[in-house]
RNA sequence: GGUGGAGUGGCCGAGAGGCGAGGCAACGGACUGCAAAUCCGUGUACACGGGUUCAAAUCCCGUCUCCACCUCCA
């Protein structure tokens, strides 16, 4: 079975074929630290990360580069408002994202570069697209250098924006610039821009334009033709557009493929700092966990919107608490088992669904229905079915972000995981009272204890093998 | 104005001509001292109006509503 990928630019699901057998490139987008994430920054991080676990599990070698811009007009605005130097205020809003990040699950890429270390390869680009006619420095001494639109016809190619039928933006400051529609590929310095904020080139000092980073980024670490470039839906015109045209116009033939993924909304609209309809990602792996929240990202197809609410969330975390409750029974008499990899693990129809175009929400349909044989299998004593089905769930799991045993989320638990064994000392103590309680039909007795347990939040389920003591998030 | 997307059962959310994805919630039953967990069972949904077809949520025509991009935006 191939792997089927929506590719924007093409408007169809079409035939992933990598440049070259056995691995795959991928470009992504990544954010502007100018402030802190919030959950729609962070879907997709969640989105493109199941993509690579995917193809990891494929058998692919992934290379993912995911950016840092730390240098943008946002960035000098937030900054001098915050009273900070820019380069310190975007250090600290990369810490916070990759905070985020880390409370998803989100593998660091394999490289992750920020703009202002690569300012070197984005001159030499301009100076290639200088001589190719497909750039400009202003004729007003600004310092900007200015792509050519028209030069360009194949322009839109990848949006399908008709450069003449776009509507012209009324406020926007014409400049230097030959035709309003053509995009800066270098700001010149500005009298009020930090001194540190510039960088001195043949056009004079100044800084990167956003579209430009990301072509010289991507070339640098990926070449002139790499197999993926992603990013959220909102970034295909003009960022993708853009960044599409001044790479073709240098002669790189660029990404193959274009992958984008939805938005996610509240009451319908899309979340953005604009509207201020944001939700803060670390404030809601604090109310449902981590694991929860990828859930709710990771479930639905990543090309449609998904709306957020306190319900959306909490049923996510209640779909989590179904998983883990399999995992606990089952581990009892699985874990340890190793007779199959886990890509051999992987069913059939989980491995189909996520070939066509990452289809995980019927993935997931198949993991539950995983889980709901294994359930019935040790309820029937089946112990060789549930070893299955346990396996089949924690590598169904693991090309998902959520099996909990994962080193990106071992490690979160380690404060309490460290703590489990003195826990559990203790929880003994009590369960043995209540069980001498029980014994003697003692039920207030009894049920005082577990009611005392669950006030500091330690569930205890009975089961056939005895009382099981969980953390409830 | 240009371009693109969406309207599915109480809720979330897949699917895209023909056996009711899946989950959450609810109700009934089994198990349990009671719970929890688990299992079994219960639902005839596809914005509206036409049409094509043996068969339409899925295709065609029309209508309504919503969202997004065209400016910074994941």
């Amino acid at each position: 079975m191939s792997f089927r990928l929506y590719d924007s630019a093409r408007r169809a699901v079409v035939e992933f074929q990598p440049i070259r057998p056995g691995e795959v490139s991928i470009y992504c987008c990544g954010p502007t630290v100018q402030s802190a994430p919030h959950l729609g920054h962070i879907r997709k991080e969640v989105n493109f990360d199941v993509l690579r676990r995917w193809l990891t599990a494929s058998g692919y070698t992934v290379t993912m580069v995911t950016n840092i811009t730390d240098i943008d007009d946002k960035i000098l605005i937030k900054s001098a408002e915050a009273g900070r130097e820019w380069w310190a205020h975007a250090y600290l809003y990369e810490a916070v994202f990759h905070r985020a990040f880390a409370a998803l699950g989100v593998l660091p890429p394999t490289y992750e570069p920020r703009a202002t270390g690569h300012v070197p390869e984005m001159i030499e680009l301009i100076a290639t697209l200088i001589e190719r006619g497909h750039a400009y420095a202003a004729d007003d001494g600004s310092g900007d250098v200015y792509f050519s639109v028209v030069s360009w016809p194949a322009y839109g190619e990848l949006s399908g924006m008709k450069v003449d039928e776009m509507e012209a933006a009324e406020d926007s400051d014409p400049r230097g610039k030959r035709d309003p529609r053509d995009f800066a590929l270098w700001k010149g310095y500005k009298a009020g821009d930090p001194e540190t904020a510039a960088w001195q080139t043949p056009w004079g000092r100044g800084r990167p334009g956003w579209h430009l980073e990301c072509s010289a980024m991507a070339g640098k670490y990926l070449g002139d033709e790499f197999d993926i470039h992603g990013g959220g839906l909102d970034l295909r015109f003009p960022h993708h557009e853009n960044e599409l045209a001044q790479s073709r116009a240098a002669g790189r033939p660029f990404a193959r493929h274009w992958m984008h993924n939805a938005w996610v909304t509240m009451a319908g609209e899309k979340m953005s700092k604009s509207l201020g309809n944001t939700a803060d990602v670390l404030a809601a792996v604090d109310a449902y966990g981590g694991r929860a929240v990828r859930l709710y990202l990771a479930g639905p197809h990543y090309r449609s919107a998904i709306e957020l609410s306190d319900a959306s969330l909490a049923e996510a975390a209640a779909q989590l608490a179904r998983i883990d409750s399999f995992l606990a029974r089952a581990s009892a008499v699985a874990a340890g088992w190793t007779a199959w990899t886990p890509r051999e693990a992987i069913p059939a129809a989980f491995a189909a669904a996520m070939d066509d175009d990452l289809g995980t929400s019927a993935a997931l349909a198949v993991l539950f229905g995983t889980i709901k044989e294994g359930n019935v299998a040790l309820e029937a004593g089946d112990v060789e079915r549930a070893k299955q089905a346990y396996a089949a769930v924690k590598a169904m799991l693991g090309v998902l972000g959520l099996d909990p045993d994962a080193p990106e989320w071992a490690q979160q638990n380690a404060s309490g995981g460290d703590l489990t064994p003195v826990v559990d000392g203790l929880v003994a103590a009590l369960l043995e009272q209540r069980a001498q309680a029980r014994a003697r039909k003692d039920w207030p007795a009894a049920d005082a204890i577990r009611d005392q347990l669950s006030a500091i939040g330690l569930k205890v389920d009975d089961t056939p093998n005895g009382p099981r003591w969980s953390i409830e998030k």
